[in-house]
DNA sequence: GCCATATATCAGTAAATGCAATGTTTGTGA
DNA sequence: TCACAAACATTGCATTTACTGATATATGGC
């Protein structure tokens, strides 16, 4: 009899040995990206299939019951040879080059750190970063000059995939006075910058006398004009700087729309390390998702 | 970061070795009791999942692609640590005293090859084999002198789960004579038999003289009985020894309906070896209940 | 006693997945 | 050469699963 085979769920495994190393469902949960509830669902379900509890509840926490012990040491094993498989298989397929097209705000701050975890898990991979506004990552992309790309529209209809939604807002230097100024000293990253209709728009409906101060794509030299308070700027919130202010409704200047960051990629065929770059940038910022 | 884990689903891997030891989705589709289609999605979702094709397909066959090949070593050290999971997992809870009930007519049957298995399997386990009539058997079910049961009952609305649905059917010798006497000799194996009021009255409405003789619970005298042609009996199509005949439809005797096979458990509380047995149960008689 | 924290449970929903049926390709025999 | 058979791929459908969000329950600190 081939029958009789059961096959155990890795990611209740996997669930398992979390809940087991932090003896918390909570904590677990938050380190899964999961609910609470899904956790303690998942356990449950774990110790229903196998028939036995595996977790003590009471009073100060979890602790392993004796079958629960037995499992541990199992389920890690049972998890670092698939976590091995996986290096392995999915590992060899993800090579060659990936030019993934990003706006110029995103690049430090919301992208760093998936950058840098992508390089490292796959060094063999050529990355080639392409910076630019949005508008000209989209027709990069339908080009074919870039793989894939992060693109902020506004939040709507959209081909590609929402991986975050956050606040336009305007930014000015800590305490600083040129939001203050008439006309109003705005810098803005680049001319074709999604950004820059809305907010024009924006300040001219708000019959506000403005001037501009482009800086022809560099980001930094954006952030250096509104730390020195020779402007305002707008950015997206997550992407301000510590040592900046967001400025507050009251502060006189127009309301601004919110903005989606979204995924995309080309209409057919992409390549392995493209689509496990996609995964890698949505998992990055799912969390922040969540949080906007 | 503790992201980027990805979780193989075990099933996929099960399937995957499985096509690649028979070179076969068909056979391997036949071996995991899946239809075609669905192992070649399995195989389908794997390939995507880790981003490689795993089979070569030309005419003649599948062959293993050069990822498939590493895969495979791997696939089964994994199935391996997992079906050791099981087995020492589920396999302690599995203890105790199970009492089964099955009808008469099923135990040397159907039911025999599952028995087998689950002894072999779980040996520290005392099986109590208790033997009657359907109706009897829902009675020891109700009182708790059983834990679970298999029961034949009329086809329709069931407190049980349906595992097959099978003829009920007329039996004679082979070539025998038994099947033309008036009045016609019927055994029935015990006057509690759920097909008992279902056969007398197909004879009564069909106008047939008939005698009927009991053999008080001993299946084994039935088909003695019959196999001398001394009487014609009814059984469920599946259970009928080959070296007996199966009477047709122009036979002269009336049409019986189809019987259920429904496999009931108390409506509270099973024990972890109770509810493995009717795993097990469920399993063994999975197959069949597709050909009835 | 009340709040804070942690787990369990419930209802609703969206995705996953198996089956059945059908399409496609390839090899075989009349 | 055509029909047929065998094997894999694909599609539509219906069921099941397992998540989220909300809520109930339990426990300890103040």
């Amino acid at each position: 009899m081939l029958s009789m085979i059961r096959n155990l769920d890795t990611a209740l495994v996997r669930t398992f040995v979390a809940v087991a190393d932090r003896a918390s469902m909570t904590a677990a949960a938050n380190a899964l990206h999961l609910t609470q509830g899904a956790v303690s669902q998942q356990v449950k379900r774990l110790e229903e299939a196998l028939g036995c509890s595996l977790f003590e509840r009471d009073r100060r926490g979890l602790r392993l019951t004796r079958s629960g012990e037995r499992l541990f040491d199992k389920a890690k094993r049972l998890l670092a040879l698939n976590d091995e498989i996986w290096a392995e298989m999915a590992g060899s397929a993800v090579a060659g080059q990936v030019r993934l097209g990003v706006p110029y705000d995103l690049v430090g701050t919301l992208l760093a750190p998936v950058l840098k975890t992508y390089a490292e898990r796959y060094p063999q991979v050529e990355i080639s970063l392409v910076c630019a506004s949005s508008p000209e990552l989209t027709t990069a992309l339908a080009a074919g000059t870039i793989d894939l790309a992060v693109i902020e529209e506004r939040v709507g209809p959209t081909a590609g995939e929402c991986l975050a939604i956050d606040r336009l807002v305007w930014v000015g230097a800590r305490g600083g006075a040129a939001r203050t100024k008439r006309p109003l000293p705005v810098s803005i990253v680049a001319d074709t910058c999604a950004f820059r209709p809305v907010v024009l728009s924006a300040l001219g409906e708000h019959g506000l006398e403005w001037r501009t101060v482009f800086e022809n794509g560099n980001i930094d030299a954006t952030t250096a004009t509104v730390r020195s308070d020779l402007a305002v700027t707008t950015w997206l919130a997550s992407t301000v700087p510590a040592d900046l202010d967001i400025l507050p409704f009251d502060s006189g200047l127009p309301p601004l729309p919110n903005f989606a960051i979204n995924l995309h990629l080309p209409v057919h065929g992409v390549a392995p390390a493209a689509q496990e770059f996609a995964r890698y940038i949505r998992d990055g910022l799912s969390r922040r998702a969540q949080a906007a």
